[in-house]
DNA sequence: CTGTATCAATAAATCAGACAAATACAAATC
DNA sequence: GATTTGTATTTGTCTGATTTATTGATACAG
């Protein structure tokens, strides 16, 4: 288990007030409903006191705790990405997302290849033995925890923190590709490939093999993406 | 002016407890020191529900309020960067936010090239301008000033908000740049250069070029900071 | 009519004290 | 030795009162 069976009031008005907002349902610049919400005024207070310095809310003396624009959030934090997602624009998130990986992955690829530990490079191709035990749309679950795993190993092997941060950013992007049914049936043979053609690189230290590699497994991603969305938004 | 004169205890001791443990004098592991610290039990709640959203710190009962090791700290915080640059290692701060930079911008760049308004392409070229006015040392402020509209107006001119929330980051290493004394006497007329040639291939649509010339920066950037730094660290 | 000072209403900010609940640690029990 | 039980501790939650800043209206002066 990751964490406690209980959770707390704090985190669940939180979570509710959060999604409400970032999914459109309290739109900016009204005021929030500050009462009749589960818990008491201490509850709330902290509750709000993590949306503010989410960007979302802002407290004002004799104004209330409204609701703040979009581009005040914290889009990158990964709750808001998260609830971003079960809301209108789940479409703008993917091509955000996109273009955000489509910068950070390639050069997190080069920068692996000169600083990836032995367990790194080790983690990677178990990742990638199990994408490839895991291609047919029964094991869709087991497939992803590979695939998230492979991309989340790479941005640690990058050995820069800022990179690792930006992990929920990319994970999600691939999580959101199967919790929404845009996964092919059958995964990609060509992905896979993609996939240990980066590792190699990495292994034999040529940065620009891996950075290469990676930007077309981003690229490559992100048509899937585009194309399975076409019919539906 | 941004905001209010007064601040409250609240954000003071955010600010306080905030900056003690991400400059290291609070050590990861060690418990909160919840006492004689000005302000009531409900303020200092509501501050420690932030650094625990900022992931700085776990509240657990019978435990206490410890302080997390800085793999669990949101790095990308504005706060967290800025608390980073009162802290030792304000060297690697410098490296890893030079290598963030090094992914981001000059995607930002290329994706401006097809994306920025004539309103931003004005802008880029009064920032330029500004620069180019204000280049002796005496001027230093000033050229700070205008040297950071330049890269904020380019990465909002990417048209992804995920890029603008990363300005903080790039930002930053400007700033930090002139107030560390990391800065030549005379800015170098090749940067002025750099940038000149960005917004022209932003203008004409280059996306290569602009993503070229802007790499071209951050890597310049980078090596005048490296070497201004080799004596002190 | 314009700008300025005063004032009341309001909503958050702060304080204070209490009780509830979980849980690490130790002691008792089997 | 393993398991249960107890207890002290620390955060979680609740509630009431008081203080402070700020808005908007109102009155006043230029």
């Amino acid at each position: 288990m990751t964490s406690s069976k209980h959770i707390s009031l704090h985190e669940r008005s939180v979570e509710i007030l959060g999604r409400q907002i970032v999914s459109g349902k309290i739109s900016p610049g009204s005021a929030l409903d500050t009462e009749h919400l589960g818990g008491s005024r201490s509850v709330l207070r902290e509750s709000i006191r993590v949306l503010e310095s989410l960007g979302l809310v802002k407290a004002q003396r004799k104004v209330g705790t409204v609701v703040l624009p979009e581009s005040e959030w914290n889009i990158l934090d990964p709750r808001v990405i998260s609830w971003r997602f079960s809301g209108q624009d789940k479409m703008r998130q993917f091509r955000y997302l996109s273009e955000l990986r489509l910068a950070i992955e390639p050069v997190a690829a080069k920068l692996a290849s000169s600083r990836a530990t032995p367990e790194q490079h080790g983690a990677l191709t178990a990742a990638i033995v199990g994408m490839a035990s895991t291609q047919r749309l029964a094991n869709r679950e087991e497939y992803l925890s590979h695939d998230r795993d492979f991309h989340r190993i790479l941005l640690e092997a990058s050995g820069n923190p800022a990179f690792l941060a930006l992990s929920t950013a990319v994970l999600e992007v691939l999580s959101g590709r199967t919790t929404h049914e845009l996964m092919p049936s059958v995964a990609n043979p060509e992905a896979i490939r993609l996939h240990e053609l980066v590792v190699s690189c990495v292994r034999r230290g040529d940065g620009d093999g891996a950075e290469q590699a990676m930007r077309s497994i981003v690229v490559e991603t992100d048509h899937a993406i585009q194309d399975q969305m076409q019919p539906s938004d």
